[in-house]
DNA sequence: CCTTGAACTTGACACTGTGTAAAGTTGACA
DNA sequence: TGTCAACTTTACACAGTGTCAAGTTCAAGG
């Protein structure tokens, strides 16, 4: 299988992420991802034993496409724990709604499919270790908040920064992207650092 | 059907409640509930037309069991808007883990379900009425953050308080409730009021 | 030119869970 | 005694996933 035409693989993988994209809410079906593919159902089963494994694919080939790895270790370059803390806001809060589609039909398989739950579970592991890092730049600096630990400050921030925090407050409170980064970062501040070092 | 016997009624409703109980996260099957209920699988319909129309009726039901509408209010009487904030967030925070099942239920089904979506929404919005009355009475008592208007106070507080951030605190960070109910109220303060009224 | 094999298609089918339909059972009440 | 409502039993339609087996296509290599 591995030995197998690379393209057609892709096509596959654009295909599910095309229409994950394009509607995040609505179920995506295998029918629906060969049907984008141009290839017939079966073919999908030739390069992935179930559709678990192509969202896991999926979701995989996205991060590669777009760097996340890049992305988030950029913030760790900043000077100063303030810097570092709102940089990996950045980062992550604008990754957000670019996986956004592929990321809902994660959570909605979740609850069903164990495989899918360890991948985002893994996916989210990475992320709490941004926000561990930022933390611990808080904290060396001294500016991190006297009523958290380190865990429960990083506990925090990685609740603060979740994907349903993002939906609710960009989708059901109509906030815009750039407000949703601006607060949460004001939010991050207010709670993390110790009264003197806001801004 | 109205006019059926509501012991059956009842006993159908508290079958999915424990069954939902006992185990959020695997799938109860609408056969599942007639065993546990000691029916036939069909006697469900005869009740309740579809799977998403009994979760709902389940819903209600635990609300009335429980008294929610009692509790919420209860946060109404206190005297400053700190107290009001943090006895509405002991009286909502208190509330999610007795919900649990049910709501986990409700998340799930969300996605495919326009019913069930429309009834979550319902009750999130309840829920965040609470969050804004709590909000009015900071800015009645001019403790209000100049960060924040009325409204996105609201917001903010309606999503430190959801679900999902109870579910991701307590599970997988392992806080204990007393812990998630302290931080929550400290986090809600530190954000909301403005510097000098912290405590 | 002819064979071989990998990649893909076609069509059929098993399985799960929801929801529908229809005929049969039970027991209370008039 | 008959009737009606509540419930059971059995069967089936339907969607979506995943499996299976028999074909097609086409390129590489003798």
């Amino acid at each position: 299988m591995s030995s197998m035409n690379n393209q057609t693989r892709e096509k596959i993988l654009n295909a599910a992420w095309r229409l994950l994209e394009a509607a995040p809410t609505k179920g995506v079906r295998m029918s629906d991802i060969a049907k984008e593919a141009r290839l017939s159902r079966q073919a999908l089963y030739l390069h992935f034993p179930t559709r678990a494994e192509l969202l896991v694919a999926t979701a995989r080939y996205l991060d590669e496409v777009k760097d996340v790895e890049q992305r988030l270790l950029a913030s760790r370059r900043a000077e100063t724990g303030l810097a570092r803390l709102h940089a990996f806001i950045d980062a992550w809060g604008n990754y957000i709604p670019e996986i956004y589609g592929v990321a809902k039909a994660f959570l909605a398989m979740q609850a069903t499919d164990e495989a899918v739950a360890l991948a985002w579970d893994d996916r989210m592991r990475a992320v709490r270790e941004g926000c561990q890092a930022a933390v611990e730049a808080l904290k060396k600096d001294g500016v991190l908040s006297p009523d958290h630990g380190e865990a429960q400050a990083t506990d925090i921030l990685w609740t603060l920064l979740s994907l349903r925090n993002w939906e609710q407050l960009t989708r059901d409170c109509g906030w815009s992207q750039q407000r949703y980064i601006a607060t949460t970062k004001l939010i991050a501040t207010r709670v993390l650092l110790r009264d003197a070092a806001a801004d």
